[in-house]
DNA sequence: CGCCTCCTTGACTTTCATCAACGACTGTGG
DNA sequence: CCACAGTCGTTGATGAAAGTCAAGGAGGCG
């Protein structure tokens, strides 16, 4: 970006702190951030909100009117904004014990659509509830903060690569994405996962036709890459190939966007 | 997206409510959702953590470690991460009254870099600190997720642009944003409004090329659309036409993104 | 005045979308 | 058990959109 002075400049923020009151990161964790459990947390508001939902039912509507945070228990949801060309944009997707804030800046508008890709359960806590339950535990906050901090360098990482990145940057760093996430079998380091949608919808995810994600695909497994077979099961067959190819390396992207009980310091 | 029972779907949410404990979205706001009241709110930290920046400075590098959240007091900021191969994203843009929290999945660890693109001055508040006042204050909590959801929209609306968008509305939604959150001045209903990036940035931000951001904006000014003068000072003559282009309604937009007191339905 | 950054325009190249056709597979109903 | 329709993945041909390279112009600043 603007040159000229990367050289002399410090990062501001260090002089900043006061030694005092920032204790730096110390690593006496009081409780340990640890998003496994959420659902113990939240059990008995599951028990009363959860609900059953079938593949390619939508939960919410972009624009309607919602009240509640959804808690993923089992499936798999998209979250996804439409163009009044009929263009689909994937946001984002929502993995068991992920959390799901559809609404917009007016806090009861929903500022995307939320569709289901497998049949699963979801609790929807309502809004107040939520709040409440927020405020009353604090090591509940810190759990729900660890998973938003995760989801924005989550989306900002793919935001850079459908922005800057070639194609088969974009359907790289998806594939690795979602490995990580999923926290795929890894057999001697050869991930083996598979992805409930489509390279349509894959190519919704990342701002590409399907045939070019088709292409780009294909030309991945003659390379050696990865294999792919019976509908979106992946093989990554070089994992560092495809971390070059994606602009990544393994483990920061784990600690940028893994919301994990290993992979957490904490201040308080 | 998946068809074939979207007529038959209902909003799952609706029947999952339990009424007892929802109360729908009575009107009966208890304090008003007002970012506005944040300086006064954050008045002592921020005069203990005030610090100054000039235009060019890095405050955060991608990769650092970091301790603080940033609240903007003077001045803009871009978010950005970067490509191996060097290129840029610019991930959203900081205003006065933002909070920025540049910390990845595992809480000290940036995920990406902010940078000065005006001299301005921001409150470096120490992560426990933070944590402290957030819990210590129910009104703060609330603030700070109101301006956390209008964030999270914002961003989903320009990954959809920027995935699924050809350059016209990718340029057009950009003004829009701006010219929305500044709050331009309203002169008869054209919007009137000084930004202080370069073309190039204006494409870091919306995944074009500098010179396809140019030629994009002079066919609008040859259409009588926008006017440019003075290294982007813009003058949006025809806010219905660039709406179109954009793909977006002005007040829905405004609902979804803008974190305002007028703007907000709370169920507290 | 000269340097520098930024905007602007033209010419050319590359990437990706689109259109279209076909094969593989799945489930369905006769 | 076999047509069948439907979806999804695959491939080729073509065209449009956007990137890159390059050169010039306008304004700001020392």
């Amino acid at each position: 970006m603007k040159t000229g002075n990367d050289d002399q400049a410090e990062n501001l923020l260090k002089p900043i702190q006061h030694d005092t009151d920032v204790g730096k990161h110390h690593s006496a964790v009081v409780r340990p951030i640890d998003p496994a459990q959420l659902p113990r947390m939240l059990q008995s508001a599951i028990g009363k909100y959860k609900a059953r939902f079938e593949a390619e039912r939508n939960l919410v509507w972009e624009g309607d009117e919602c009240g509640s945070i959804l808690y993923v228990i089992e499936g798999w949801l998209a979250l996804y904004k439409s163009l009044p060309d009929g263009g689909v944009q994937i946001i984002d997707f929502a993995l068991p014990g992920d959390l799901v804030d559809p609404s917009g800046a007016d806090g009861v508008t929903a500022s995307l659509t939320v569709q289901a890709f497998t049949d699963g359960a979801v609790a929807a806590l309502p809004y107040r509830l939520w709040e409440r339950m927020l405020h009353e535990s604090r090591h509940l906050y810190a759990l729900v903060h660890h998973l938003d901090t995760a989801r924005g360098a989550r989306r900002a990482e793919r935001m850079l690569r459908v922005g800057k990145g070639a194609a088969e940057m974009r359907v790289a760093y998806a594939l690795l994405e979602f490995c990580i996430r999923i926290d795929a079998i890894m057999d001697e380091n050869t991930p083996n996962f598979h992805i409930p949608i489509t390279q349509q919808q894959l190519g919704d995810f990342i701002g590409l036709s399907s045939v070019h994600v088709c292409r780009t695909m294909r030309r991945m497994n003659r390379n050696g890459i990865i294999e792919m077979s019976d509908h979106m099961l992946i093989r990554v067959l070089d994992l560092k190939a495809l971390s070059a190819i994606a602009g990544v390396d393994w483990h920061e992207l784990k600690r940028d966007i893994l919301p994990d009980a290993s992979n957490h310091s904490t201040f308080a």
